[in-house]
DNA sequence: CGTTCTTTTGATGATGCTCAACTGGGGTGG
DNA sequence: CCACCCCAGTTGAGCATCATCAAAAGAACG
């Protein structure tokens, strides 16, 4: 990979501009077949699921760009005016909170062929800061370009419908864990959840990276850092995970899935 | 008040038909001009929002019916066919999930004006429990029909995405309540919440009753129902709150906004 | 190769849970 | 009408879990 990453918070440095200028490249990644949705490896997870042919092309008329974000940057903050949604691309992302006193709370991690932004819709501006947590490319999609879309395609409002109402799902399940799952089965929910995403994006469900620092892994547990590294510890030491930075492997699933489920605990 | 409660999951009883027979009842509430949303006075928080009389009587024309539903009685259980969404008329509900070891976690308290079912889009199916906390009424909203108007009426599908939103944001705020408040902070919190909804309504922000337990409140801000007796003590012996059972009245908002927002803490 | 950041591991302590006993209000039946 | 019961809530004592503080070890980066 020897992309280069411009980031639209941070101003692009003149050495990438040297490379690539700006107008050339958003023309060339316009033109790029792959960008186009019906090329995209995540179409079936992604906004145009289940469209036809000629109801992706209207689809990828409207979409803006496809958008890189290096590692580290926003792709937009709290207070942001709200005007498009982005389909993550390729990469990885975190959404976060900055509570009155100061502290944060990450809300979510987001990976290809998910939406980041639906929560702006409310109020036409951002509730959260999206993060990415490695250099990523996200489709930017004009809301209100893509509600006129609705009405042409019902089967795009429905499938949105849909994307929506899974994202209600999932908060409702971190509401679940934070509320009443103590942190060995926390953890455990987050390892089985991350595998089944990644399974169904076509990876491996056993063996995948932590995109994200053991803080960040913990301050979405609701959790400490020191004890995220000592359930990595207590779970390598049991035989159900191997570790190695950020390198993870599952080595016992229906256990993890036991212990997520409150089944059985660790000694 | 002396309306008749039928209840959808547990059989009417002999009794309640005897004084209003199933049919006739239907029909009554039906026919009830105050039924129409242009007549109910939760229309400018509800679905209908910002909708013209014409688009109002055919948003009313699609609305199955105005059912009761009795306190303590499901509304829909997990697993359900998602069908219809439900706008609530009158009353108090809750929403619950429950784990795989058996306990339930309480997602969400849910007022006149609010939606029911949003979380079911995604898989036709009910992901959560719904239960009234005292006898209520809602309006059924039969989804696929909503749908088919959602291209004749513009500014409903918007306002119905902005409620979709504000759901994502709300469960947003539980999950930084859970996340990483304090007991104090979390209950201060959801006393603001409450009253802040209250006064939406035009009901007083600083007086009116909890609907639900002490241990429903427990359960949804991830505490025992000890810790919530502990709390309104302790609240009640700073002077911050006056509580007689369920009776609640807020002495001093600006404060419990402050231990809420974690700027102050009781000693 | 040193500096810096992240992670690990250990020791201690506070917050909130668990268990238990008690109180009070509301409904029921004698 | 009163006695009783039952359930929701309150209060107290002890304890477990996880946070906090501290320090060392290991990666990552220039």
């Amino acid at each position: 990979m020897n992309l280069q990453y411009i980031d639209t918070a941070i101003p692009t440095t003149p050495h990438l501009q040297a490379f690539e200028p700006a107008a050339r490249q958003a023309d060339a990644v316009t033109r790029d077949a792959a960008a186009r949705c019906s090329a995209c490896s995540m179409h079936q997870l992604c906004l145009p699921m289940g469209l036809g042919e000629l109801d992706m092309d209207k689809l990828d008329k409207i979409i803006g760009r496809r958008r890189k974000v290096t590692k580290d940057s926003h792709l937009y903050r709290v207070g942001d005016p709200f005007t498009n949604l982005y389909a993550i691309r390729l990469g990885h992302f975190k959404t976060h909170q900055i509570n009155p006193s100061g502290d944060q709370q990450v809300t979510g991690f987001q990976m290809a062929g998910e939406l980041l932004g639906l929560d702006a819709i409310s109020t036409d501006r951002h509730h959260c800061n999206a993060v990415a947590l490695e250099d990523s490319e996200v489709c930017e999609i004009p809301f209100s370009r893509l509600e006129s879309l609705f009405g042409e395609i019902p089967t795009l409002l429905h499938h949105f419908h849909r994307m929506m109402s899974q994202e209600i799902t999932r908060e409702q399940s971190v509401m679940l864990l934070l509320g009443n799952m103590r942190a060995e089965q926390r953890f455990a929910a987050f390892l089985i959840n991350l595998s089944s995403r990644y399974s169904a994006r076509g990876y491996s469900s056993t063996e995948f990276q932590l995109r994200m620092t053991r803080e960040e892994i913990g301050n979405y547990l609701g959790l400490t850092i020191e004890s995220i590294s000592r359930l990595l510890s207590k779970f390598k030491k049991q035989g159900w995970i191997r570790v190695a930075n950020r390198e993870l492997e599952l080595l016992d699933q229906p256990t993890l899935k036991a212990v997520a489920a409150g089944m059985q605990t660790c000694a």
